[in-house]
DNA sequence: TATTGTTATACTCTATAACTATA
DNA sequence: TATAGTTATAGAGTATAACAATA
């Protein structure tokens, strides 16, 4: 049985805690990355996620993967980047199918332009309130939260339906 | 005298914990809406803040602040809903320039309709890993931020940087 | 047959600026 | 002049389904 009864008022005020703080940190931290770097939040992320991988390089379906985009939706945003020169494609030696997103050195340098602002609005606006047991405590509640997910994945990010 | 020193490592953490957890939550909770009642998020949080008001009624202006959009992004969503039966707009009688947003019965049968949906998947996916001791602090470390947040200087503020 | 990725399409959402009208 | 809201426009992002190519 799904319980459906409603939430107490002390875990509503967590749940739009959580959800307010969030959509306030985003919607900062999307007008920076624009001002600075011309970027958008996905496309960002992107950069960021290639730019954390050995070689600066990424299979497309291990980036969507990684973020919570569709394939198709990756396509766009790669398409984007690579007009902008900011990433190359190219196919797989080893699988053809498989296509390299690769991070040029164009790309590299936006996302070093783009980080010292970025960094200072997440310490302005998240970070400058909390104490180090803050920190700790959302670090060890919020990564038990993101476990429960990942267990439980949400529609979007199941496997691609098989065919019949 | 701006900070932009790369964020120590567990400073960075719980920052993509939290990005992680709200970016998952918010995308099962949009596939929910979706689903059980045909909303979208923005038509979901516009209901559900009518629905907290006295009387089911709101001002335009009151709604925007209240929620992230723009003014036109709030007219198109008020239209939407509007168009489906959801809520009505008029005038106010004490100021012909604003206009009220009400509630209609159908707006508030389907957020009946949805609500138990809704609270399933928070359950599931946030709520159920935490314990009382985990609700409180979240509440407490979150409030704080958000206290910041709103108080916080806007970027615009600090002189422009170097062109390159 | 399954997997990887792209394309075609259609729609939602959002922002900016110009506009109307009321205060 | 300032405020409340709408409209026109234009663009970015997304998902779904159909598609091609490779494994």
């Amino acid at each position: 049985m799904t319980d459906t009864a409603p939430l107490d008022p002390r875990q509503l005020t967590a749940y739009l805690a959580l959800k307010d703080v969030a959509a306030l940190l985003e919607h900062a931290v999307e007008q920076q990355l624009k001002e600075d770097g011309g970027l958008t939040t996905p496309q960002f992320q992107i950069l960021a996620t290639l730019a954390d991988a050995p070689d600066g390089r990424r299979r497309m379906t291990d980036l969507a993967d990684g973020l919570v985009y569709s394939r198709s939706g990756l396509t766009y945003q790669a398409a984007q980047l690579e007009k902008a020169g900011l990433v190359t494609r190219a196919s797989a030696e080893d699988d053809e199918r498989s296509v390299i997103v690769t991070l040029t050195e164009a790309g590299r340098a936006v996302l070093f332009k783009v980080m010292p602002g970025h960094i200072e609005v997440v310490r302005r606006l998240f970070l400058t309130p909390l104490g180090d047991a803050d920190i700790t405590a959302i670090t060890d509640i919020l990564g038990r939260v993101r476990a429960q997910m990942r267990s439980a994945p949400p529609r979007s990010a199941k496997p691609r339906r098989t065919r019949s």
